[in-house]
DNA sequence: ACTTGACTTAGAGTGTGCTCTAACTTCTAG
DNA sequence: CTAGAAGTTAGAGCACACTCTAAGTCAAGT
């Protein structure tokens, strides 16, 4: 029962291009894949899984440097699991910081657009 | 009264740095600085508070091209209030997905720093 | 007169993250 | 047997946003 997917099908599962699947793989931030006889790609469960959690890290901003180094601890030492959660937790709180440092800037952009509905209200005119 | 800034002390005051600043002016971010007699750049109070807003339409992630377009429109056609505010809420609509989806993947990365907080706890051993 | 330091320009170089190309193989269907 | 679709590789190319360099100007201080 072991399904293994073919490149194109990872890619329309992940969202992936199959370049950028296979540049990934180049980069070490994902593992060697199995091959078929044929020398062709068969992603199993377990890499897409990985794949679906390395875009995660990827759509928080995480750049590939560090993918590819929680990567291989993942890869040669499974059982340093403090290390990884250190990995995580390091990049939690940058997002965290992003996600205020991103609240804030949009309030200034909130507080421009309400600036500007003022200004369409109280008729037509020329403003700065 | 009207103080006058250096682009050395504009770059300390909004955090650019000489090079970004003169390269925002080339790309059309910045209308052309006003010039001392020895050519030197001297920027107005009104020229700091719009790169200051600049930055922020940067920070939250505002393509340079899209901010050119907003500041065409500030320069060129400083009435057209509405145009503004609509270019300024399409970008608000991106930073607000932007930022559902940042928080929906922290909650995943959350969940796994949790995984291995729980790992940890139940004595040192293995784990995918 | 000379050095120092802040500025100027045009244009080249860099880092990141893809994205595409060319040449080739391999499998399947007709 | 052949055509076409899907895969392979190494490596080139691209978009974006800076970032730096080289060569020069200019003003102030010693």
């Amino acid at each position: 029962m072991e399904q293994e997917l073919t490149i194109q099908q990872v890619a329309t599962a992940t969202g992936l291009s199959v370049h950028t699947l296979r540049y990934y793989e180049r980069c070490d931030l994902i593992a060697p894949i199995h091959r078929a006889r044929n020398g062709h790609r068969r992603y199993s469960e377990q890499d897409i899984r990985w794949i679906h959690f390395l875009t995660k890290l990827r759509m928080t901003g995480m750049p590939l440097r560090q993918i590819q180094e929680y990567a291989t601890l993942l890869r040669q030492r499974p059982d340093a699991v403090q290390e990884r959660r250190a990995l995580l937790e390091a990049h939690r709180q940058t997002v965290v910081t992003q996600l205020q440092a991103l609240q804030e800037n949009l309030a200034v952009i909130d507080w421009k657009i309400q600036h500007y509905k003022d200004i369409e209200q109280t008729l037509p005119k020329r403003e700065q």
